[in-house]
DNA sequence: TTCAGGATTTTGACAAAGTCCAAATCTTGA
DNA sequence: TCAAGATTTGGACTTTGTCAAAATCCTGAA
Protein backbone atom coordinates (compact mmCIF):
# COMPACT_ATOMS: atom_id res chain seq x y z
CA UNK A 1 0.00 0.00 0.00
CA UNK A 2 1.48 3.28 -1.15
CA UNK A 3 0.14 5.79 1.32
CA UNK A 4 -2.23 4.51 3.99
CA UNK A 5 -3.07 7.99 5.21
CA UNK A 6 -4.00 9.23 1.75
CA UNK A 7 -6.03 6.08 1.21
CA UNK A 8 -8.09 6.77 4.30
CA UNK A 9 -8.69 10.39 3.32
CA UNK A 10 -9.70 9.36 -0.17
CA UNK A 11 -12.43 7.33 1.39
CA UNK A 12 -13.58 10.10 3.74
CA UNK A 13 -12.36 8.21 6.77
CA UNK A 14 -10.91 10.20 9.66
CA UNK A 15 -7.28 9.28 10.08
CA UNK A 16 -6.45 7.65 13.39
CA UNK A 17 -3.39 5.90 14.70
CA UNK A 18 -5.38 2.69 15.01
CA UNK A 19 -6.54 2.76 11.42
CA UNK A 20 -3.07 3.42 10.12
CA UNK A 21 -1.60 0.64 12.21
CA UNK A 22 -4.21 -1.88 11.13
CA UNK A 23 -3.93 -0.92 7.50
CA UNK A 24 -0.17 -1.24 7.58
CA UNK A 25 -0.40 -4.56 9.41
CA UNK A 26 -2.64 -6.00 6.71
CA UNK A 27 -0.29 -4.63 4.11
CA UNK A 28 2.73 -6.24 5.71
CA UNK A 29 1.04 -9.56 6.42
CA UNK A 30 -1.26 -10.67 3.63
CA UNK A 31 -3.87 -13.22 4.76
CA UNK A 32 -3.39 -12.38 8.43
CA UNK A 33 -6.19 -13.09 10.88
CA UNK A 34 -7.69 -10.35 13.07
CA UNK A 35 -5.56 -11.64 15.94
CA UNK A 36 -2.39 -11.47 13.92
CA UNK A 37 -3.31 -8.00 12.73
CA UNK A 38 -3.83 -6.90 16.34
CA UNK A 39 -0.44 -8.23 17.35
CA UNK A 40 1.29 -6.53 14.49
CA UNK A 41 -0.52 -3.27 15.13
CA UNK A 42 0.47 -3.38 18.79
CA UNK A 43 4.09 -3.70 17.83
CA UNK A 44 3.68 -0.47 15.93
CA UNK A 45 1.61 1.71 18.25
CA UNK A 46 1.86 -0.01 21.61
CA UNK A 47 -1.78 -0.77 22.23
CA UNK A 48 -5.06 -1.20 20.45
CA UNK A 49 -8.25 -2.79 21.67
CA UNK A 50 -9.63 -5.93 20.17
CA UNK A 51 -12.83 -4.12 19.31
CA UNK A 52 -10.98 -1.42 17.43
CA UNK A 53 -9.18 -3.98 15.35
CA UNK A 54 -12.55 -5.41 14.35
CA UNK A 55 -14.03 -1.95 13.83
CA UNK A 56 -11.22 -0.94 11.55
CA UNK A 57 -11.09 -4.20 9.62
CA UNK A 58 -14.83 -3.96 9.08
CA UNK A 59 -14.86 -0.39 7.87
CA UNK A 60 -11.88 -0.96 5.61
CA UNK A 61 -13.58 -4.02 4.15
CA UNK A 62 -16.84 -2.13 3.59
CA UNK A 63 -14.98 0.60 1.77
CA UNK A 64 -13.22 -1.93 -0.38
CA UNK A 65 -9.79 -0.88 0.86
CA UNK A 66 -9.05 -4.41 2.00
CA UNK A 67 -10.66 -7.74 1.29
CA UNK A 68 -11.86 -10.35 3.73
CA UNK A 69 -11.58 -14.03 2.97
CA UNK A 70 -13.17 -16.71 5.10
CA UNK A 71 -11.97 -20.23 4.37
CA UNK A 72 -13.67 -23.06 6.23
CA UNK A 73 -12.22 -23.87 9.66
CA UNK A 74 -10.26 -20.66 9.81
CA UNK A 75 -10.97 -17.27 11.29
CA UNK A 76 -11.38 -14.52 8.71
CA UNK A 77 -8.23 -13.36 6.95
CA UNK A 78 -7.54 -10.01 5.36
CA UNK A 79 -5.55 -8.83 2.41
CA UNK A 80 -4.44 -5.70 0.80
CA UNK A 81 -4.83 -6.86 -2.74
CA UNK A 82 -8.19 -5.73 -4.03
CA UNK A 83 -9.71 -4.87 -7.35
CA UNK A 84 -8.73 -8.03 -9.11
CA UNK A 85 -10.51 -11.31 -8.99
CA UNK A 86 -7.78 -13.57 -7.73
CA UNK A 87 -8.52 -16.67 -5.73
CA UNK A 88 -6.90 -18.61 -2.93
CA UNK A 89 -4.98 -21.76 -2.26
CA UNK A 90 -5.23 -22.99 1.32
CA UNK A 91 -3.19 -25.70 3.01
CA UNK A 92 -5.49 -28.15 4.77
CA UNK A 93 -2.81 -28.92 7.32
CA UNK A 94 -1.36 -25.57 8.36
CA UNK A 95 -3.67 -23.02 6.82
CA UNK A 96 -0.99 -21.33 4.78
CA UNK A 97 -2.71 -19.24 2.15
CA UNK A 98 -1.47 -18.18 -1.25
CA UNK A 99 -2.94 -16.03 -3.95
CA UNK A 100 -3.61 -17.59 -7.30
CA UNK A 101 -4.65 -15.95 -10.48
CA UNK A 102 -7.99 -16.69 -12.01
CA UNK A 103 -8.62 -20.19 -13.17
CA UNK A 104 -7.37 -21.02 -16.59
CA UNK A 105 -9.92 -20.50 -19.28
CA UNK A 106 -12.01 -17.81 -20.81
CA UNK A 107 -14.51 -15.66 -19.04
CA UNK A 108 -17.36 -18.17 -19.16
CA UNK A 109 -15.19 -20.46 -17.11
CA UNK A 110 -16.70 -19.35 -13.85
CA UNK A 111 -20.21 -18.85 -15.02
CA UNK A 112 -22.65 -21.15 -13.28
CA UNK A 113 -24.39 -23.55 -15.55
CA UNK A 114 -27.79 -22.82 -14.06
CA UNK A 115 -28.06 -19.71 -11.95
CA UNK A 116 -31.42 -20.64 -10.38
CA UNK A 117 -32.58 -17.07 -10.93
CA UNK A 118 -29.92 -15.66 -8.60
CA UNK A 119 -28.20 -12.42 -9.46
CA UNK A 120 -24.63 -13.55 -9.10
CA UNK A 121 -22.06 -10.92 -8.20
CA UNK A 122 -19.03 -13.03 -7.35
CA UNK A 123 -17.56 -16.40 -8.08
CA UNK A 124 -15.28 -17.37 -5.23
CA UNK A 125 -12.81 -20.17 -5.70
CA UNK A 126 -10.77 -21.85 -3.00
CA UNK A 127 -8.27 -24.54 -3.85
CA UNK A 128 -7.61 -26.96 -1.01
CA UNK A 129 -4.49 -29.03 -0.68
CA UNK A 130 -1.20 -29.44 1.10
CA UNK A 131 1.54 -26.85 0.97
CA UNK A 132 5.06 -28.04 0.15
CA UNK A 133 6.18 -27.99 3.79
CA UNK A 134 3.25 -30.07 4.98
CA UNK A 135 3.76 -32.52 2.13
CA UNK A 136 7.33 -33.04 3.29
CA UNK A 137 6.17 -33.37 6.90
CA UNK A 138 3.91 -36.17 5.77
CA UNK A 139 0.76 -34.37 6.83
CA UNK A 140 -2.26 -36.46 6.06
CA UNK A 141 -5.16 -34.10 6.05
CA UNK A 142 -6.65 -35.08 2.78
CA UNK A 143 -10.41 -35.55 2.97
CA UNK A 144 -11.86 -39.05 3.10
CA UNK A 145 -13.12 -38.68 -0.44
CA UNK A 146 -10.88 -36.25 -2.28
CA UNK A 147 -12.37 -34.74 -5.36
CA UNK A 148 -10.03 -33.96 -8.13
CA UNK A 149 -10.38 -30.49 -9.55
CA UNK A 150 -10.58 -32.35 -12.85
CA UNK A 151 -13.66 -34.22 -11.82
CA UNK A 152 -16.82 -32.92 -13.39
CA UNK A 153 -20.39 -34.11 -12.96
CA UNK B 1 -31.19 -41.46 0.46
CA UNK B 2 -32.48 -44.94 -0.31
CA UNK B 3 -31.93 -46.84 2.91
CA UNK B 4 -30.28 -44.97 5.77
CA UNK B 5 -29.94 -48.09 7.87
CA UNK B 6 -28.19 -50.04 5.13
CA UNK B 7 -25.95 -47.06 4.49
CA UNK B 8 -24.82 -47.04 8.10
CA UNK B 9 -24.14 -50.77 8.10
CA UNK B 10 -22.20 -50.53 4.87
CA UNK B 11 -19.87 -48.16 6.63
CA UNK B 12 -19.53 -50.34 9.73
CA UNK B 13 -21.41 -47.85 11.84
CA UNK B 14 -23.66 -49.18 14.60
CA UNK B 15 -27.23 -48.22 13.84
CA UNK B 16 -28.83 -45.93 16.39
CA UNK B 17 -32.05 -43.97 16.42
CA UNK B 18 -30.05 -40.74 16.57
CA UNK B 19 -28.01 -41.58 13.50
CA UNK B 20 -31.04 -42.55 11.50
CA UNK B 21 -32.87 -39.40 12.48
CA UNK B 22 -29.93 -37.14 11.62
CA UNK B 23 -29.31 -38.88 8.34
CA UNK B 24 -32.93 -38.59 7.36
CA UNK B 25 -33.04 -34.95 8.43
CA UNK B 26 -30.10 -34.12 6.17
CA UNK B 27 -31.75 -36.06 3.39
CA UNK B 28 -35.02 -34.19 3.77
CA UNK B 29 -33.41 -30.76 4.17
CA UNK B 30 -30.40 -30.28 1.93
CA UNK B 31 -28.06 -27.49 3.13
CA UNK B 32 -29.55 -27.52 6.62
CA UNK B 33 -27.46 -26.24 9.52
CA UNK B 34 -26.70 -28.39 12.56
CA UNK B 35 -29.46 -26.55 14.41
CA UNK B 36 -31.99 -27.21 11.71
CA UNK B 37 -30.94 -30.85 11.59
CA UNK B 38 -31.44 -31.10 15.34
CA UNK B 39 -34.92 -29.64 15.10
CA UNK B 40 -35.90 -31.95 12.32
CA UNK B 41 -34.46 -34.96 14.10
CA UNK B 42 -36.40 -34.06 17.25
CA UNK B 43 -39.62 -34.01 15.32
CA UNK B 44 -38.87 -37.55 14.34
CA UNK B 45 -37.59 -39.14 17.54
CA UNK B 46 -38.64 -36.72 20.25
CA UNK B 47 -35.26 -35.82 21.66
CA UNK B 48 -31.59 -35.76 20.76
CA UNK B 49 -28.76 -33.90 22.42
CA UNK B 50 -26.92 -31.13 20.67
CA UNK B 51 -23.69 -33.04 21.10
CA UNK B 52 -25.10 -36.12 19.45
CA UNK B 53 -26.16 -34.11 16.46
CA UNK B 54 -22.59 -32.89 16.12
CA UNK B 55 -21.19 -36.35 16.76
CA UNK B 56 -23.34 -37.88 14.07
CA UNK B 57 -22.81 -35.12 11.54
CA UNK B 58 -19.07 -35.42 12.08
CA UNK B 59 -18.89 -39.16 11.72
CA UNK B 60 -21.14 -39.16 8.66
CA UNK B 61 -18.97 -36.47 7.11
CA UNK B 62 -15.78 -38.39 7.83
CA UNK B 63 -17.20 -41.48 6.23
CA UNK B 64 -18.23 -39.49 3.18
CA UNK B 65 -21.90 -40.30 3.67
CA UNK B 66 -22.76 -36.62 3.79
CA UNK B 67 -20.87 -33.51 2.83
CA UNK B 68 -20.24 -30.40 4.89
CA UNK B 69 -20.14 -26.97 3.29
CA UNK B 70 -19.04 -23.88 5.13
CA UNK B 71 -19.87 -20.63 3.37
CA UNK B 72 -18.64 -17.40 4.92
CA UNK B 73 -20.90 -15.88 7.59
CA UNK B 74 -22.92 -19.03 7.93
CA UNK B 75 -22.76 -21.99 10.25
CA UNK B 76 -21.82 -25.23 8.52
CA UNK B 77 -24.43 -26.82 6.30
CA UNK B 78 -24.83 -30.44 5.34
CA UNK B 79 -26.04 -32.26 2.30
CA UNK B 80 -26.82 -35.68 1.16
CA UNK B 81 -25.47 -35.33 -2.31
CA UNK B 82 -21.94 -36.65 -2.38
CA UNK B 83 -19.63 -38.19 -4.91
CA UNK B 84 -19.98 -35.51 -7.51
CA UNK B 85 -18.18 -32.23 -7.66
CA UNK B 86 -21.06 -29.81 -7.67
CA UNK B 87 -20.74 -26.33 -6.28
CA UNK B 88 -22.98 -23.86 -4.46
CA UNK B 89 -24.87 -20.70 -5.01
CA UNK B 90 -25.52 -18.72 -1.83
CA UNK B 91 -27.82 -15.75 -1.34
CA UNK B 92 -25.98 -12.92 0.37
CA UNK B 93 -29.19 -11.69 1.94
CA UNK B 94 -30.97 -14.76 3.27
CA UNK B 95 -28.43 -17.54 2.95
CA UNK B 96 -30.56 -19.69 0.70
CA UNK B 97 -28.30 -22.25 -0.90
CA UNK B 98 -28.66 -24.05 -4.19
CA UNK B 99 -26.61 -26.70 -5.90
CA UNK B 100 -25.05 -25.87 -9.22
CA UNK B 101 -23.29 -28.15 -11.61
CA UNK B 102 -19.67 -27.69 -12.33
CA UNK B 103 -18.62 -24.51 -13.98
CA UNK B 104 -18.92 -24.42 -17.72
CA UNK B 105 -15.81 -25.43 -19.54
CA UNK B 106 -13.48 -28.33 -19.83
CA UNK B 107 -11.56 -29.96 -17.03
CA UNK B 108 -8.71 -27.45 -16.99
CA UNK B 109 -11.27 -24.82 -16.09
CA UNK B 110 -10.67 -25.21 -12.40
CA UNK B 111 -7.00 -25.87 -12.51
CA UNK B 112 -5.03 -23.19 -10.73
CA UNK B 113 -2.69 -21.27 -12.95
CA UNK B 114 0.19 -21.54 -10.53
CA UNK B 115 -0.18 -24.12 -7.80
CA UNK B 116 2.69 -22.77 -5.65
CA UNK B 117 3.87 -26.34 -5.12
CA UNK B 118 0.67 -27.28 -3.30
CA UNK B 119 -0.84 -30.70 -3.84
CA UNK B 120 -4.38 -29.62 -4.64
CA UNK B 121 -7.15 -32.09 -3.86
CA UNK B 122 -10.23 -29.94 -4.30
CA UNK B 123 -11.38 -26.85 -6.09
CA UNK B 124 -14.29 -25.36 -4.19
CA UNK B 125 -16.48 -22.80 -5.89
CA UNK B 126 -19.10 -20.64 -4.25
CA UNK B 127 -21.20 -18.26 -6.26
CA UNK B 128 -22.50 -15.29 -4.28
CA UNK B 129 -25.53 -13.28 -5.21
CA UNK B 130 -29.15 -12.58 -4.44
CA UNK B 131 -31.86 -15.19 -4.71
CA UNK B 132 -35.01 -14.30 -6.64
CA UNK B 133 -37.04 -13.60 -3.48
CA UNK B 134 -34.41 -11.23 -2.06
CA UNK B 135 -34.11 -9.45 -5.39
CA UNK B 136 -37.86 -8.78 -5.32
CA UNK B 137 -37.65 -7.68 -1.70
CA UNK B 138 -35.09 -5.11 -2.78
CA UNK B 139 -32.37 -6.57 -0.61
CA UNK B 140 -29.19 -4.63 -1.02
CA UNK B 141 -26.48 -6.88 0.21
CA UNK B 142 -24.17 -6.61 -2.73
CA UNK B 143 -20.58 -5.94 -1.72
CA UNK B 144 -19.20 -2.44 -2.03
CA UNK B 145 -17.06 -3.55 -4.95
CA UNK B 146 -18.77 -6.40 -6.71
CA UNK B 147 -16.57 -8.50 -8.88
CA UNK B 148 -18.14 -9.96 -11.91
CA UNK B 149 -17.50 -13.63 -12.44
CA UNK B 150 -16.41 -12.51 -15.87
CA UNK B 151 -13.68 -10.37 -14.53
CA UNK B 152 -10.26 -11.91 -14.95
CA UNK B 153 -6.89 -10.54 -13.90
C1' DT C 1 -31.77 -65.32 23.82
C1' DT C 2 -28.44 -63.48 26.79
C1' DC C 3 -24.21 -61.00 27.84
C1' DA C 4 -20.00 -58.65 27.92
C1' DG C 5 -17.42 -55.09 25.92
C1' DG C 6 -16.79 -51.45 23.17
C1' DA C 7 -19.17 -47.63 20.95
C1' DT C 8 -22.57 -43.99 21.41
C1' DT C 9 -25.25 -40.60 23.90
C1' DT C 10 -25.86 -37.23 27.32
C1' DT C 11 -24.88 -33.36 30.28
C1' DG C 12 -22.48 -29.46 31.37
C1' DA C 13 -18.37 -26.88 31.14
C1' DC C 14 -15.45 -24.66 28.01
C1' DA C 15 -13.27 -22.18 23.78
C1' DA C 16 -12.84 -19.30 19.66
C1' DA C 17 -14.33 -15.55 16.93
C1' DG C 18 -17.14 -11.76 16.76
C1' DT C 19 -20.71 -8.36 18.09
C1' DC C 20 -23.36 -4.99 21.15
C1' DC C 21 -23.43 -1.17 24.15
C1' DA C 22 -22.34 2.94 26.79
C1' DA C 23 -18.73 5.93 28.36
C1' DA C 24 -14.50 8.25 27.30
C1' DT C 25 -11.61 10.17 23.83
C1' DC C 26 -10.17 11.89 19.56
C1' DT C 27 -10.63 14.32 14.53
C1' DT C 28 -12.06 17.51 11.67
C1' DG C 29 -14.19 21.51 9.61
C1' DA C 30 -15.62 26.12 10.65
C1' DT D 1 -9.78 27.02 19.07
C1' DC D 2 -14.08 24.51 19.55
C1' DA D 3 -18.15 22.14 19.07
C1' DA D 4 -20.13 18.13 16.96
C1' DG D 5 -19.80 13.94 15.37
C1' DA D 6 -16.97 9.87 14.80
C1' DT D 7 -13.84 6.56 16.92
C1' DT D 8 -11.93 3.89 20.64
C1' DT D 9 -12.33 1.26 24.74
C1' DG D 10 -13.75 -2.25 28.14
C1' DG D 11 -16.78 -5.59 29.37
C1' DA D 12 -20.67 -8.36 28.76
C1' DC D 13 -22.77 -11.30 25.55
C1' DT D 14 -23.81 -14.51 21.38
C1' DT D 15 -23.03 -18.15 18.26
C1' DT D 16 -21.05 -22.31 16.79
C1' DG D 17 -18.71 -25.95 18.11
C1' DT D 18 -15.59 -29.06 21.10
C1' DC D 19 -13.97 -31.66 25.45
C1' DA D 20 -14.59 -34.91 29.11
C1' DA D 21 -16.77 -38.17 32.14
C1' DA D 22 -20.68 -40.86 33.32
C1' DA D 23 -24.64 -43.36 31.70
C1' DT D 24 -26.65 -45.95 28.16
C1' DC D 25 -26.98 -48.53 24.10
C1' DC D 26 -25.65 -51.76 20.07
C1' DT D 27 -23.52 -55.88 18.33
C1' DG D 28 -21.32 -60.28 17.89
C1' DA D 29 -20.52 -64.51 20.23
C1' DA D 30 -21.98 -68.20 23.15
Amino acid sequence: MRDPEATLRQHQLPVTAQRLAVLRAVSRHPHATADAVAESAREEIGAISRQSVYNVLNVLTEKGIIRRIQPADSPARYEDRVGDNHHHLVCRACGQTEDVCCAVGGAPCLEAHDDHGFKIDEAEVIYWGLCPACQRAGATSAPAHPLSPHHHD
